[in-house]
DNA sequence: GTAATGATGAACT
DNA sequence: GTTCATCATTACG
C-alpha cells in the first residue's frame, strides 16, 4: 500500500531510531529535504534533553507515541524539528540537524533568502527556515500531515559517521550526533561548553 | 507577577 | 575566531 506511511520502526530505542532517520525524507508546504544529519535526546535520563527534568506542557509530545513531529523555538528566532521515537512513554526524540533539498528548491531559496543550495537546509533553524515548519506544526502526526515523514531504505551504517551533540553544556560526552560522512550539508559543529 | 536560560544563525574582527 | 539579537519556556515569588 503506497502512501501509508509505517513509522513504526521509529518505536525502538532512540539510538536505533535516530540513524534510521538519515537518508529519510521530510516534506511540508512544497518542499521536500533529504535528511543528512540527526542528534538524538534519550529522555528523562538524558540532562540535555528538554525532557530532562520531567514532564512539562512543552516536553509532553516526547512522552507520546513515536512518529510525531516536536517543534520548538531556540534563542528566540529559530525553530527546531524532532521526530519522536521509542514507546509511548519514552521521552525520547532525534533533532533533525541538516538536510538536502530535493524538491521545491525556489520556494526553499525565497523562504532563506539565498541561492545556494547547500545552505539551504544546513543547521536545524535554517532546515525548519526552508521547509516553512513554525511552532504551529508542534505534535504534527507525521503519518498524516501537514508535515510527513518518508522512511527510505535504511542507510549503510559504513556511511555514517559519529560524534557528540552540538551547542550541548550537559553530556557533552556522549557521540549522539549521527551524519552522512563527507556531505556538503551537515552543519559545523560547535562545543556547548561554558569556559 | 519577574528573571534566567538557551538542542541557533548571522554578522563581525 | 567572537558577539549578539530575540522570545518561548521554565523556575521562582
Amino acid at each position: 500500500m503506497p502512501g501509508s506511511a509505517d513509522l513504526s520502526v521509529l518505536e525502538r530505542p532512540v539510538l536505533e531510531a535516530a540513524p534510521l532517520l538519515l537518508g529519510a525524507v521530510l516534506r511540508h508546504d512544497g518542499v521536500a529535504v533529504r535528511i543528512t544529519e540527526v542528534e538524538a535526546y534519550a529522555g528523562e535520563a538524558d540532562p540535555a534533553s528538554h525532557a530532562g527534568r520531567g514532564m512539562t506542557p512543552r516536553s509532553a509530545v516526547m512522552f507520546g507515541p513515536a512518529g510525531h513531529l516536536y517543534v520548538y523555538l531556540a534563542y528566540g528566532a529559530n525553530f527546531c524539528a524532532n521526530v519522536v521515537t521509542g514507546p509511548e512513554g519514552e521521552a525520547s526524540a532525534v533533532l533533525l540537524r541538516a538536510g538536502e533539498v530535493i524538491e521545491g528548491l525556489e520556494l526553499a531559496q525565497a523562504r532563506r533568502g539565498t541561492s545556494v543550495k547547500r545552505e539551504l537546509a544546513r543547521g536545524p533553524g535554517r532546515l525548519c527556515s526552508a521547509l516553512g515548519i513554525r511552532l504551529r506544526d508542534n505534535r504534527t502526526d507525521l503519518r498524516v500531515g501537514p508535515v510527513t515523514l518518508e522512511l527510505g531504505v535504511p542507510v549503510d551504517p559504513a556511511l555514517v559517521s559519529t560524534g557528540p551533540r552540538v551547542g550541548v553544556s550537559k553530556a557533552a560526552d556522549v557521540p549522539w550526533r549521527f551524519w552522512l560522512t563527507g556531505d556538503p550539508t551537515v552543519s559545523a559543529y560547535r562545543s556547548g561548553a561554558k569556559g
